[in-house]
DNA sequence: GTGGTCTAGACCACG
DNA sequence: GTGGTCTAGACCACG
């Protein structure tokens, strides 16, 4: 798989993963309904622990973005992904004054911000996707 | 001191501090030059350990944002604030990814998601600052 | 058939399965007597493992709900529906216990938890039964 | 502690555990704000794994009825328990019907079904909050 | 074969 | 000392 983990990083490694595979549905490479390895089969590819795979997709299928089969396996959410709901939002905008703060006080201007976030979101919404929607 | 913390959080305590603190410094509450509470006045004031205050400052300082001295106690840096380094783009863009993917596969779209970081940017620099540049 | 199941549910199937055909002769839509459908067409009609089908009926039959003849197939018990034993009355308490404790730390009162039993009671007998007794 | 485990059940431990605490919670043996023993002692207490007791733990936490703190430990919630809200009535109405459904079928009538409940409801509010409310 | 559960044991950040 | 994370390995229900 295209995971890539830095096992020396202070980010846990679920979180990583768990991070990853969103980054993979933003960009669509993983569409509604495609089947994802199982959690043996993905830890033993990258190397690490079933449980640690298993509680990156337990916490991504506790917020809507996976369905989780018995038999089937792990697929990415087909009945409606989580929305722009308020409490996302909320979350949002918490996690972002950490970094608008920081950026402020550097220096960093409000267009040049602004900027640096347009594109980090260009980027992971990636080319695959050119055509998709608007 | 107008610091909060959320004692419920899994964010560590000290990094909630130091990201307060970093607010202050942004809106302009904290200029550089002012004196902060020394370890001991603050641990008390806010009900937390010595060690966890002592942590968020020597992390600030380490970056260059506070002077710690031995009497005279902690100020906000006085000497030139870091600036916008390549290694802060850098981190900068890793935190937004996280936040930038999650937004685009809950479907909010590139302007949304701009302005959103907009307002938030101005809401840290705040209102005291009017005047100061542009 | 009229069975409803959610694959994504922690709820194994079979037990959904086995709950559903309860509600079927709680409801009075499976009468004794009645016949179900074989393992094989419940089990492709429901897209499911014949296993899973077959785990359910045995389920119930060890109870005493069904009757399961080598050709005439599966049948709803005609000679004395299972009562209201002693083993089933403390069965009905222990799993009651674990509702009644979350619903009274949310703050339920005794009338209201009383009335949703009644209310739920009266829904899964359903309109069918009306006139059978009473 | 009075908690009490059946590991001969196939309802998994960590599931009896947060039920038992929940009903410690329903009968006020559990107040507000009451510490609960560390995941450490008190899986040695019940002769079991300290993850099983982290994940009883956890469960409890993420529903809002647990506060966990890094040195603190665990606490009963204090800032509001969770009420009784739609989502709960939902749940609460489901796992009614299967229970109910069986109920019916077995002979037992609404009114001896209403009863049972009401006693159960009352059984795990228990004595010591005679007094409480009402 | 799959995920779910449980155990045992380790290291670490936090406070 | 506490919970958080991770590993390794086991057994089992489900399908």
């Amino acid at each position: 798989m295209w995971v890539e983990l830095d096992l020396q990083s202070d980010v846990p490694i679920y979180e990583q993963l768990a991070g990853q595979l969103m980054e993979g549905m933003a960009s669509g490479r993983l569409q509604p309904g495609d089947a994802l390895p199982s959690v043996r089969s993905l830890a033993s590819d990258l190397g690490i622990n079933l449980h640690t795979v298993n509680k990156a997709y337990q916490a991504l299928r506790q917020e809507g973005f996976l369905q989780i089969h018995r038999k089937q396996g792990v697929v990415v959410q087909t009945q409606g992904m989580p929305g722009v709901t308020d409490s996302f939002v909320a979350k949002l905008r918490r996690q972002l004054r950490a970094v608008a703060a920081e950026a402020a006080v550097r220096g960093m201007d409000e267009r040049r911000f602004a900027e640096e976030c347009r594109e980090v979101f260009r980027a992971v919404r990636g080319s695959e996707r050119s055509g998709m929607e608007e």
